[in-house]
Order: C-alpha cells, then structure tokens, then sequence
DNA sequence: ATGTAC
C-alpha cells in the first residue's frame, strides 16, 4: 500500500492489469495493522477487478473481511457501461441499519432504575435466533409489507407518517415481492418485529458531547438527552435472498475474481430479479425497525415514566442502512453518472447538496456510527469532499477486530457483564455466547475510526453518545 | 448476519 495523505492508502493497479481501478482505504498506521491479518485488502483488490467499477474501491477504517466483498467496503459501477450488481456486495443482512430515536428529557438515572426499566425493554422485545414477532402478518398484508416498506408498518399502527420522512429512502425502495421465494417470505413471516442475534441491539444512552453544536441543534440533540438506538436488519429473509440470488449468480460461468463475489449485468433478467428481490427484503428491514422503534420507544417511555416519574417521549432522528447496493447519480470526471452504489458495511453520507426536498435540506443527513458494547457511539454528518471522493459514503461501526471464534477463545462472559456494570452499563444478553463474540476487545476503537473520516475532511463529527443500557440479541 | 450445511 502507498500512503497517500495521513488517513488514506492506496492499492495501485497490479501489473497483470486485472484490477480496473485502484484500491483506496481509509486508515491511520494503528487502524491499518490488522488489515495484514485478514483477507479484507484481497477482497478490495477482487472488487476492484469488477466490470464497470468506478474511480475506486473503497475501504472505510472499520474494514474487514466479509463474504466476497469486505464489510467496510464501497463500490460503484457505471450503469453506462452495463453496470453490475453482486449479493457479495451488499451481504446477507440485505438492509442492516441503525435507527436512533430523541428522547425530550435530558436524565440522570441511578443504575437499579435503568436496571428496571431495561428489563422492561427487553421483555418486550423478540431477539436471539429463531422465530419471534412483534406482529405476525397474513399474507396479503405481509407482500404490501415487502413492497412498501415502513409505509405499511405505520397503517397498521406502528407510528406516524411523520416518521417516513426521517428514514433513508422514505422508508421504501421500488420492489417486487413475486421474485422473492416462498422460502424466503415464510422465514419473514414468522419474524416481522424482530432483533435477531449476532452484532445486533437495542441500547438505551445519553448525549454526552456536542462537537458540531450548529448541527446538533437542528437535528434537536441536546448535552443529557436520553436515546434509544435499534440496530437490526431483515432477518431470516434477507439471508434466504442473499442465499437464494448468490446460487442463481453462480451458476453463470463469470469469470468471477471470487466465486463469492458473483454477479450479474444490473439490466439482465436475473440483475433486475436480484434488485427487486434485495428491495422487498430491504422494505422488509425498513418496516422490522419502524415497528421495533415505535413499540419499543413507547414501551421505553412507559418505563421510565413507572420507575422514575419522568416524561419522556421519544422520535425518530434517522433511519440509515449500511448494507445495499443502490442506484445513484454521481459526478465522475465532470459528468453526471448513473451508478450502482454498493456499501456494505458502510453507509451514505450525503451533505445538504443531495438531500434537497427532505427533512435534512440544510444539513445532510444524521450518520450513526456505533461502538462496541459498552463503548461511546457517534452522530455523524457527510461533507462535499466525501460526495466527491467516496460517492458520500461513511463508515458505519468501529469494525470487527478478532474473529468471533477467537473472541469466544478469549473472553468469559459472564466476567464481561460484571465489567461493564461496574463501568456503569447494563447488559442484558439472549445467550452467553453471542455476549463473548461482541465483547469490546472484540472490536477496533471507534473513536479513532471516526476520527480518520473526519481528519480525512470525509464527514463532521456531530455528536457523542454514551451507554446507560445493551440489550444484546 | 443466519431455523450457523448441499
């Protein structure tokens, strides 16, 4: 790698010319050590081997390997050219994404009362492997559910419409349920209002810095402020889309750099299929937060209203996925192009310039950035140099560290919880194990993955949270 | 990430 500028590497074009276009990762020297120890910067280099990429591929600092295409990474390719789509690309949490509700109190609980109010939280809340659901939908309303996403969550009573202007997309992306399989949607069926397991959360916190005060303000964040972040995706379904489309895609000659980055032209039958299948499943996610967050914010509000005396009610800042591929229009050597914008593990960050007509025209739109159980989050915004060097896109954790083998190796659980309590953070796990795979030293510091984007002019740190409370999948 | 495999 060539380091060009104190937060940024290149990957040149090897001499054999298979990569089309350079590999760019975004790191300082400490962020950049353990990209020697896995397969991310491979995988980078197989993308940037791609038909069609544009300019580069990406790697933000919380970079790691993923299937196929590293979680952390950012392509775009040139529907002019074809153009292409790839499962890899997005990953099998079709639209993962983060969702973080405003409290109207700032509080200062003491830790058996947050204690209380969690368990309240998570009894609540459908989480861990397997079936759960907040609502169980027939099927008539379960496909009107797949192709309009957070819309369909509110007609049946999760929320208000107000709330669609505060989700990426409106909530809803162009689908077609007849090209998901019965498999798939049986998986979502039984799952509509779920957490699910792994990396993903409910975590009750405060704002306890403002760095972009300006922002914050607009954005009607306050020093105190209780929060509510959800963090999930699709679930079942948009694992068995991903699985369903990777099996079609390969079964194409390619060639493929990696049989895990399979793809097809984003304008053949099968392309078209795949873009309307990964769309419903992402409706699907949209509607999975939209009926988490306004249940469980509600049921928050309840809570703490019975164990504290405190009215607090809570709306949606921001709805954001780090896991979709989508078409965009960016400016490449001058031009407008169409592109497929491929993040996974990575999010938008689009400044006032390509939010006009919504919610955000004045300031772009909130980036969530989350840490680690038990370490600080942040409240991100996109800038122009990120529009223009990253088709404005942003990290969107602080990235795997240890594998979640060696995790399980390394770290006792129930040491873990006794830890954080005793830093003041209540956690509250399905299983045992998955609190192990998601311990902090688990993960890489993401202070210092935020600080890289922002020292790199990419996006503007706007605000800090802290954890008063993880309830774990 | 995931009813943790074809």
């Amino acid at each position: 790698m060539r380091r060009l500028s104190p937060g940024s590497w290149e990957i040149p074009v090897t001499a054999d010319r298979r990569m089309k276009v350079p590999a760019r990762v975004y790191a300082d020297e400490i962020l950049a050590a353990p990209m020697a120890g896995d397969r991310s910067l491979e995988q980078l280099m197989n993308v940037a081997m791609l038909p069609g990429i544009v300019d580069a591929a990406l790697g933000m600092p919380d970079i790691h390997q993923g299937y196929g295409f590293p979680i952390g990474g950012v392509a775009a390719f040139s529907l002019e050219d074809g153009g292409l789509v790839s499962p890899g690309g997005v990953g099998y949490d079709i639209n993962c994404g983060v969702r973080l509700l405003a409290g109207s109190s700032a509080a200062d609980l003491p830790q058996d009362i947050i204690r209380r109010v969690t368990a309240r939280l998570a009894a609540r809340c459908p989480r861990g492997g397997g079936k759960g659901a907040i609502k169980i939908f027939k099927e008539k309303s379960f496909r009107r559910l797949m192709s309009r996403g957070a819309e369909t969550a509110v007609e049946e009573g999760f929320g208000t419409r107000a709330d669609l202007d505060y989700c990426e997309d409106h909530g809803r992306l162009p689908a077609d349920e007849d090209v998901v399989s019965p498999r798939a949607m049986e998986r979502g069926i039984s799952e509509t209002g779920s957490l699910g397991g792994g990396n993903h959360f409910l975590e009750i916190g405060k704002v306890s810095a403002l760095y972009d005060e300006k922002t914050a303000r607009r954005w009607g964040l306050f020093q105190g402020q209780l929060t509510l972040m959800v963090h999930c995706g699709s679930r079942g379904l948009g694992h068995q889309v991903c699985s369903d489309y990777v099996r079609l895609f390969q079964q194409e000659k390619g060639p493929f750099p990696d049989r895990e980055l399979a793809w097809a032209p984003a304008d053949s039958s099968r392309g078209r299929s795949y873009i309307a299948a990964m769309n419903a499943a992402a409706n699907f996610a949209y509607a999975n937060r939209q009926i988490l967050g306004a249940s469980l914010s509600e049921a928050l509000s309840q809570a703490i209203w019975e164990e504290a005396r405190l009215h607090c009610d809570f709306r949606l800042l921001y709805d954001i996925t780090h896991n979709m591929a989508r078409r965009e229009v960016h400016m490449v050597s001058g031009k407008e192009l169409p592109c497929i914008v491929h993040r996974k593990g990575a999010t938008r960050a689009f400044p006032a310039s390509h939010m006009k007509g919504t919610a955000f025209a004045e300031t772009g739109h909130p980036v969530f950035v989350p840490g680690s159980m038990g370490s600080s989050s942040y409240i991100l915004r996109g800038t122009e140099k990120g529009l223009a060097e990253t088709f404005g896109s942003c990290c969107h954790g602080a990235g795997r560290l240890l594998s979640r083998r060696e995790a399980l190796r390394r770290v006792d659980p129930g040491q873990l919880v006794k830890t954080l309590e005793r830093e003041g953070i209540v956690v509250m796990g399905s299983a045992p194990r998955g609190l192990a795979e998601e311990a902090p030293q688990a993960y890489k510091d993401v202070s210092r993955v935020v600080s890289v984007l922002e020292g790199e002019g990419l996006a503007v740190i706007v605000a800090r949270l802290e954890p008063l409370a993880v309830v774990k999948g």
